[in-house]
Formats: structure tokens, sequence, C-alpha cells
DNA sequence: CTTGATGGACAACCAGGTTGTCTACCTAAG
DNA sequence: CTTAGGTAGACAACCTGGTTGTCCATCAAG
């Protein structure tokens, strides 16, 4: 049974995960087994101006009850800070602390070398053709941060119906 | 900040996103719209030979109880039916129905649909080169159907430590 | 000063997984 | 025939990451 268009899902799957899985094996060698990629990438958007549970919730496409979760972990294992927001009475400001840089320096690293790793094996050419084709097929959703459950546990993904978040 | 590892990271995320989406949500449009991707996948296998819980949970990578949920939640849908092993006092067979063969069906046509559309986008060359680089670069990892959590909801992945299930 | 929107917290609940434990049943070895 | 070991399945407790729903404090505008 020849099934392309599931197999390219598959595909596609198994390439994602064999990156995100021997990127989290790397980190967690390295010092980081606390982390999960939906860390680095909380990390990455809190340390890029999303810096208050309802913007991070936002910006993952996920309720700011959940965000506060995320945060919460992430306070726990001293990733982030949180501090009153002196102009605004209301928000608890967030802050990436020398220990969740270091980790999403690490993280950077990691992964270039992963990529490098795979250009050793089918080449320059090949991988950036890869990259070039899949970069114009999926064009807006990108790099469309906003993987909301999908980064979680050593990698998952869940595409809820993007939350309203009455509350 | 470039990053050219974890952008591809994210690529092959968003590609797998992308198809994935896309089928449930058709898969929704036509009538199922209370089936996952891990439902179809499960019911491939199933069709495939695991006919047992224990089977099922071998195949996906995931423990026989966990297996079984998904198994009891297949059969409250009418996508699977359970009958007693006559052979094995121990087993209850699994066989999936024919509601469930007809999803099984409409989700292969779907997909195939789907990836007919990118060919059309991008050319088949390039998707097919596409296909050949990941292939090469998954190898043996390809289609290692265990794909845990990694098809849930709408969608997700988790990968767990290769459960053993002492029970 | 009231009204409305926003930030955050708390509780209840769900899906999908994992352990751990227990029973029933098959099988092979004495 | 009996017993010991392994396998199938069920049940319960628990974890993670998400979602509602609710409520309060605070800001901003009229």
């Amino acid at each position: 049974m020849s099934r392309p268009g599931s197999d390219l899902t598959l595909l596609l799957l198994a390439g994602f995960r064999t990156l995100a899985d021997q990127g989290a094996a790397e980190l967690a060698r390295r010092g980081h087994e606390d982390v999960r990629p939906v860390h680095d990438f909380a990390l990455h958007a809190i340390h890029s101006g999303a810096d208050s549970a309802s913007e991070l919730g936002r910006r993952m496409s996920v309720t700011k009850q959940a965000a506060a979760k995320t945060i919460a972990t992430l306070e726990e294992r001293n990733y982030v800070a949180r501090e009153p927001d002196p102009a605004d009475g209301r928000r608890v400001r967030l802050r990436v602390t020398d220990h969740g840089l270091a980790m999403m320096q690490l993280g950077q690293e990691i992964f270039d070398e992963l990529r490098e790793r795979w250009e050793a094996q089918v080449g320059a050419e090949s991988l950036a053709a890869l990259e070039e084709t899949l970069r114009s097929l999926v064009g807006d959703n990108a790099i469309r941060l906003d993987s909301p459950g999908w980064l979680a546990r050593d990698m998952d993904a869940v595409s809820p119906p993007a939350p309203a978040d009455r509350g």
C-alpha cells in the first residue's frame, strides 16, 4: 500500500523529530535536563518582548493560564524571573535569567551543529534546496512560532482551536 | 538573529503541521469530526495486524495501557470492534469496522490530494527531491510509525523514554 | 466616579501517557 | 498432572500541558 500523502507527512514529522530529539538529548547531556523545547521556545518569546503571561500566551497561541503554568515551571527552574511592573500594578514583568540566556545560547549552538551534520550528509545544496522548497510551501505558517503544545515534553504538538480566553 | 539549526527544525515542524492540520480539518469537514491523526494511525496499525491492545502498544511504542485507552475511544466511536479471541482466552481481537475502513480510505485520499497540491505549487521534481533528501537524512527513523502522542489531538508529539511496561 | 478592558490567579476538568498492581490464561518444564 | 513463567487485559493513581469558567485588582476613558 503506497500512500504518498501520508508518507510525506510522516517524513516531515520524522525529520522534525530526529532534530528535536537529538537536540533535546544533547541539551540534557550538557546540563539542561529539565528543559523541553517548549521551554527554549517560550524563553525566546519572552526574551524578544513577550514579557508578561498574557502576552506570552498570545504569542504562543495558548491561553494566558497555560502560559502562566509554563512560566511557573520556568521560574521554578530558574530560567526566568518575575518582577512586579513599577508602571502597571496589574502586570508582572518577566525577565530571562543568566541561566536562561545560557540555555538559549547552548540550544542555538546545538541545533546549528545538527544542521551542519545534515549538511555533511547530503550536501549543502540538497539541504538548501529542501529548505527553499519547504519555505515556499509553508509560506506564512513558516516561522509562526505559535506552536502550542507542539514543543512540549520531549516535543509535542497540539493545534487547539485558537483559544479566545474569555476570562 | 539568524539561527539556521532552529529554523530548519521549525520549518520541518511547520511543514508537518500544515499537512496534518489541513488533513484533520478536511477529514472533519467530510464527516469525521471525532478523529485525530492518532486515530487514523492506530487504525492502520490495527488493520495491518496489530489486532490486540498489547501489540498495538508495541507498534506505537506506547504502553499497552495507553493503547487500551485509544482502543476504548476508537470502539466508542465505532471505528473498531472488539471480539473475544476463540483461540486464546486472554486476548480480545480487534477489527476495524466498515466505518473505520471508510475513514482510512478518506484519510488516504485527502493526504494524497494535499501532496498533489504541493506538487502543483513547487513542481514534482522539487518535491521528489525534498522527499529523497529527507528520506536519506532520517534513514531508519523514517517510517518508524511509533509516533507516540505525536499525533494526538489535532496533532501532538511526545517522545517518551521507550516504555518498558513491567506490568 | 463609573464603566470597561486587561493582567493575573485559582479551581475544575480533559486527553493522552506513565507506573504499579492484580487477575486470567496459555505454555513449557518437571 | 502440577507448577512456574510469561503474556493479555483491566484498574487505579498520577503527571503534563492544555482548556473553561470565575473572580479580583488595576488601569484608562468617559
